[in-house]
RNA sequence: GGGCCUGUAGCUCAGCGGUUAGAGCGGUCGGCUUAUAUCCGACUGGUCCCAGGUUCGAAUCCUGGCGGGCCUACCA
């Protein structure tokens, strides 16, 4: 149907103040203003959802829908949105469809509120998957391919990898619905976008929050590059066979040990310790152990070595010396600082250059003297579960090696090469994981290995070449983002998370354990560290701007940085080759190597896409932004980094708020129908496009909405679509064509006057009540950022409507007059007002009804629902009496079926009367009230409300737990059990006169006891939760009759169905019956002709016409035949 | 190994201290219907993952397992 509109140029006006309403910023068609008879387009009930969004679709790019959505909001009154960059390197799936139309939702609700939400999308264009993926197609296996192959040609392949898929993702996007600005996108490998970065890292620096350390990294030795932890989780193998070996660390005489380790007693004494890792034994500089822990001197006698004393955990002798006696036990701080003697004096070996932690940091000694001591140290890392409690320390090798080894000032030795071959000793030159076995030799011959065994555990493997990684300490680049973890803490509770469990959880503990971020990638493709050392003094200098850059570089190495032509490009190669003058010393300042983590680029978004401080732009009013989106696994990605850089450049006093976001949605994970991850290694992704295709954007977006809350991860599939679109779109869809229909035909003037509220029908003060609650409902929660809550009651809403708003008044939109004016302008403000708040969730179909029955009908309306104001509650109209009136109704229309069904008689046989039994006397003067309607629906001639039903029920009676239990605790097994025994008609009888009631001792109000009726002979009875509701099982020959008669109605309008005639034709028609039919058919023949707009109904021997059937009716055969007139 | 989430009907999910655990879909049967690709009713189908505990009362709260998901991790 949209866009109807005949193309034409729209004519931009002068944009209008926004306060209270939307003016409409273009002209219409003369011919479409002001033409009250014009009539609603006419609606088919068969509609092709994903065509009619096609339509929709052109109508907004037509009519520039979505830029005005934005620029007719004032500027002052900005709600910011960030696009978490998606990375373009693959095609879209399903997974990416739930992120963006959950992104989607709240601009579009915060626009029709009146807010400027400006949409800038962006692009995550650098960091280790693009150029997996260039190595992949170059069939590359590592660094040195990527190297031999020539940095400048790896990284111009990079960039043209990024935009590979980038059509892909904007025509899903598009299609989808998702309002992002494309056009505008930011790109993190733009120079504007890199430079920004660049003053963030200057920025950091000089507020000395960055520094360069080693960093104890996964290394891959064959590809001869650090791996992320992305990469590691891709290569763990279970059940990996390692060498498991104890060993013995000798102390001596000049150890330092206390009387307790009775040294003085000459018998060979050493402290155990395990480790998988022998090929770490030679970078062994200290021992850890639990200083709360209590450990043991245990004496044995060996094979091999005779008499001997060892140290170990108290709770470890038995696992780790079942043949000793423990002598002593002494606590471990007594062992806290004593020397050992080193398995291998490696810090003497050629090609080792032994170093040291000073104030945190390593550095070369200054004389071979200075090395501390290997020596024993207190740690909280070691645990008396396992091995010997006591913990072999090698800084180079563990990142809790590491931090030991800072924290206690240790010496550091790194007798391994980046290849992974050993430096010295048994091992030399062999690969590590090779040498395990020779050093394992050699300790055991030397007498130093306790024990060997092969232990089974789980251990990373790199994943491109199957190599077993190796934990090694490089030089890394940090943020010092300890330095304000507290202030991330703080700033964390005034973020609003939905889910509310990750703010303390996951998000909230990682906060907690924070440690410095390892910001520096040996890699590629990246923004090149802004960062000069110089060769001689070590003068670390940052660049922050590229005009800083040109001006420091020495005469000619920034050419390839600046082209010919004026443009910048900062990446690698080029940067590399920029010299600066060192000021300190005269030396060569040369950039350090490495790039920056993608997370860096993605973190930096909320200033580098405004290029920010270098133009001052929108950047004040967009930061922070009021809402982002993204999956769970965020949460330690672009959560923490946003987090992190606002926290610390808050810190710095360079932006103004702590926090880059107040409002955060968590999305869960999409799962196959299997409940596995969908992800491409898997082969389990759904095309979004086959979703699509089918059955639309707006059921895909409607399912993704209602599914399941949106933190949970949901499983998908196409059949759950689809009974979305049948089951809620064309509900909404069928409602709205039956509206158009009779409103059309009626000659319905929307802008016509709205009847008196008297004119309104009680149903129709019912339904609004009900649209108005919904839309407080839908509100709220929107609000609350808590979709799911927000998409069920519209849901619920639109299933009254149909099924019961307007089948109730299907008649009244027929029959004109005052009444019918009422139904058509509350079903119209029902749909016009349910368009509005499915604006946000299905923009297509909401479009859609809006144009339709708003933008095209009423002059000074908004010509589209996304430029519209969302609904105002009406508190007039809600009455929460009516509504839970109307529910004991349907509740009880149900009731009574149910006992028609039970009584087996079809709710097309009349019958004479039903009796209904509410729980409470206000129920019984509702239900008696709304009487008529419950007859209709149960197709009774009488309907009686009664509290006592007399002899009709048999009653039984139970305890109302909830109240009693308060107030009896553990007598109510009493109570129940003397209830059980009681006489129930004559406690019924108690309580209809009020009178308290003695049972069993106790004394128990009315409201105290629960009763369940059953129905006697002659009736048929349904209960439920304490209502019942009876129909009276007789039928009569006159019920029967009328019963008959309406069977034949039935019959004659599915022949005036399949005969094909239009709904006002009118037909004359023959029959022949057999009795009792016959002369049912006789007695009702004129209500007969009325309802089939028949104009004769005759009995006749042969019934002949254009339409012809022979019925069998209760068993007796029936001959219709029908003709037009 | 740790953290967080999750486990309810064949499927997708509500319910999160209170009477007989629900909805939709599916299946079977019946019914309604000139807005509907709809709708209504009945039937079918549940050791509410398991085991303890708290409580008068537990799907719901606590503890411990087990399964699934995500994140994280060389506990030597």
């Amino acid at each position: 149907m949209v866009p109807r509109a005949p193309a034409h140029q729209t004519v931009m006006q002068t944009p209008v103040p926004h306060q209270h309403g939307v003016r409409r910023a273009f002209s219409l068609p003369a011919r479409m203003q002001r033409m009250p008879a014009m009539p609603f387009s006419p609606v088919t009930s068969r509609v092709s959802f994903p065509e009619q969004e096609e339509r929709i679709l052109a109508f907004w790019k037509q009519h520039d829908v979505f830029k005005r959505s934005i620029e007719e909001r004032p500027a002052d009154n900005v709600f910011s949105f960030f696009e978490g960059p998606p990375t373009a390197n693959g095609n879209p799936g399903i997974h990416h469809v739930l992120a963006r139309v959950f992104k989607d939702l709240v601009p579009r609700y915060r626009t029709m509120r009146g807010y400027r939400v400006p949409r800038k999308g962006g692009w995550d264009t650098h960091g280790l998957p693009v150029e997996l993926e260039v190595e992949r197609s170059l069939g590359f296996s590592g660094k040195p391919d990527i190297e031999a192959y020539g940095v400048e040609a790896f990284n111009e392949k990079c960039r043209e990898s990024v935009f590979k898929y980038v059509s892909e993702w904007e025509r899903m996007t598009d299609r989808i619905g998702f309002w992002i600005d494309t056009e505008h996108a930011y790109v993190t490998y733009h120079p504007e976008y890199v430079e920004s970065c660049w003053w963030i890292f200057k920025t950091l620096f000089e507020g000395d929050l960055m520094f360069r350390d080693f960093r104890v990294t996964p290394h891959c030795p064959r590809c001869q590059t650090s791996l992320s932890s992305h990469e590691i989780a891709l290569g763990y193998k279970e059940d990996t066979p390692d060498p498991g070996v104890t060993l013995r660390f000798r102390l001596n005489a000049s150890s330092g040990a206390s009387d307790a380790l009775r040294l003085d007693d000459g018998v060979p004494t050493s402290l155990l310790a395990w480790t998988t890792t022998p090929w770490t034994l030679s970078g062994n500089t200290a021992l850890a152990v639990l200083p709360e822990a209590t450990y043991a001197l245990v004496e044995r006698a060996d094979a091999h070595l005779g008499r001997e004393r060892v140290v170990v955990a108290e709770p470890r002798v038995a696992a780790a010396v079942a043949d000793g006696e423990v002598i002593a036990t002494l606590p471990g701080t007594a062992l806290v600082g004593l020397r050992y003697e080193p398995l291998y004096e490696s810090t003497t070996w050629d090609g080792i250059d032994p170093l040291m932690f000073v104030d945190g940091r390593t550095q070369k000694p200054k004389s071979a003297a200075d090395l501390p001591a290997r020596r024993v140290i207190a740690s909280d890392h070691v645990t008396t579960d396992e091995g010997t409690g006591i913990l072999h320390v090698a800084p180079a090798f563990g990142e809790d090696d590491y931090g030991m080894g800072r924290a206690e000032g240790l010496m550091f030795l790194q007798p391994v090469r980046l290849d992974g071959t050993l430096i010295g000793g048994p091992g030399d030159g062999l690969f590590a994981k090779v040498a395990d076995p020779p050093i394992t030799q050699d300790l055991r011959e030397r007498g130093l290995l306790f024990r060997s065994e092969t232990i089974r555990h789980t251990y990373p493997f790199c994943w491109r070449c199957d190599t077993p990684v190796l934990y090694y300490a490089k030089p890394s680049w940090y943020i010092r983002t300890t330095a304000v973890a507290r202030d991330m803490v703080a700033g964390n509770q005034r973020i609003h998370w939905v889910p509310e469990h990750i703010k303390d959880g996951r998000f909230g503990e990682w906060l907690e354990g924070n440690i410095d971020w390892a910001v520096s990638r040996e890699r590629y493709w990246g923004t090149p560290l802004p960062i000069w050392v110089c060769e001689l003094c070590e003068h670390t200098e940052v660049i922050g701007a590229y005009d800083e850059l040109f001006a420091r570089a020495r005469a000619g190495t920034a050419d390839g940085v600046r082209k010919a032509d004026g443009t910048v490009d900062a990446h690698r190669p080029f940067i590399d080759r920029v010299e600066l003058d060192c000021p300190q010393c005269n030396g060569t300042m040369r950039r350090t190597p490495e790039v920056a983590d993608a997370w860096f680029d993605s973190g930096a978004m909320p200033y580098a896409q405004f290029h920010y401080p270098f133009e001052q732009n929108e950047f004040m009013s967009r930061f922070p932004a009021d809402f982002i989106c993204e999956a769970v696994d965020q949460t330690r990605g672009w959560f923490y980094t946003l987090h992190a850089l606002a926290t610390l450049l808050n810190h710095t006093e360079d932006v103004p708020e702590a926090i880059a976001y107040r409002n955060v949605v968590c999305l869960g994970l999409i799962l196959d129908g299997e409940g596995q991850k969908m992800s491409k290694s898997r082969g389990n992704v759904v095309d979004p496009w086959s979703v699509l295709n089918a059955h639309g954007a707006d059921a895909i977006r409607w399912y993704m909405y209602t599914a399941s809350p949106p933190g949970n991860s949901r499983r998908f599939s196409t059949d759950l679509v689809a009974e979305t679109s049948r089951r809620f779109l064309s509900t909404l869809w069928n409602t709205y064509s039956f509206f158009v229909t009779y409103a059309n035909s009626a000659g319905f003037d929307p802008s016509g006057a709205k009847p008196d509220a008297s004119a309104y029908s009680e149903l129709d003060r019912w339904i609004r009540s009900e649209l108005h609650q919904t839309v407080r409902r839908v509100t709220d929660a929107l609000e609350a950022y808590e979709p799911s809550e927000a998409a069920r009651p519209i849901e619920a809403f639109v299933e009254q409507l149909s099924n019961w708003y307007v089948r109730r008044s299907r008649s009244r939109f027929r029959q004109g007059g005052a009444d019918s004016n009422a139904a058509q302008h509350t079903l119209y403000e029902c749909l016009v007002t349910v368009s509005k708040l499915l604006a946000p969730f299905t923009p297509f179909i909401a479009e859609e009804l809006y144009r339709n029955l708003v933008a095209e009908r009423v002059s000074g309306t908004a010509d589209s629902v996304h430029l519209a104001m969302w609904p105002e509650v009406d508190e007039a109209a809600i009455d929460e009496q009516l509504s839970s009136d109307i529910a004991l109704v349907q509740r009880m229309v149900s009731l009574g079926r149910a006992a028609r069904a039970k009584a087996q008689t079809k709710v097309r046989q009349p019958l004479a009367s039903a009796v209904l039994v509410p729980r409470t006397e206000a129920e019984r003067g509702a239900l008696t009230r709304l009487a008529d309607q419950i007859a209709e629906e149960l197709n009774v001639k009488a309907v009686e409300v009664i509290t006592d039903p007399g002899d009709r029920l048999a009653y039984t009676i139970r305890p109302n737990l909830p109240v009693l239990g308060p107030r009896f605790g553990a007598d109510v097994g009493k109570v129940r059990g003397a209830l059980q025994g009681a006489d129930a008609a004559a406690i019924v009888r108690a309580m209809r006169a009020g009178d308290p009631i003695e049972v069993g001792g106790f004394t128990l109000a009315p409201t105290d006891i629960l009763v369940t009726v059953e129905a006697s002979a002659g009736w048929a009875a349904q209960e439920e939760s304490g209502y019942a509701a009876l129909v009276d099982t007789t039928v009569t020959p006159e019920l029967e009759a009328e019963g008959l008669a309406r069977e034949i109605v039935r019959r004659l309008q599915d022949l005036r169905r399949e005969a094909g005639l239009d709904v006002g034709d009118r037909i004359r028609v023959t029959y022949r019956a057999a009795e009792p039919v016959a002369s049912a058919l006789a007695t009702h023949a004129a209500s007969i002709a009325e309802d089939t707009l028949a104009s004769s109904f005759e009995a006749v021997a042969e019934p002949a016409g254009e339409a012809r059937s022979v019925e069998d009716v209760d068993g007796t055969e029936v001959v219709l035949a029908l003709s037009r007139v």
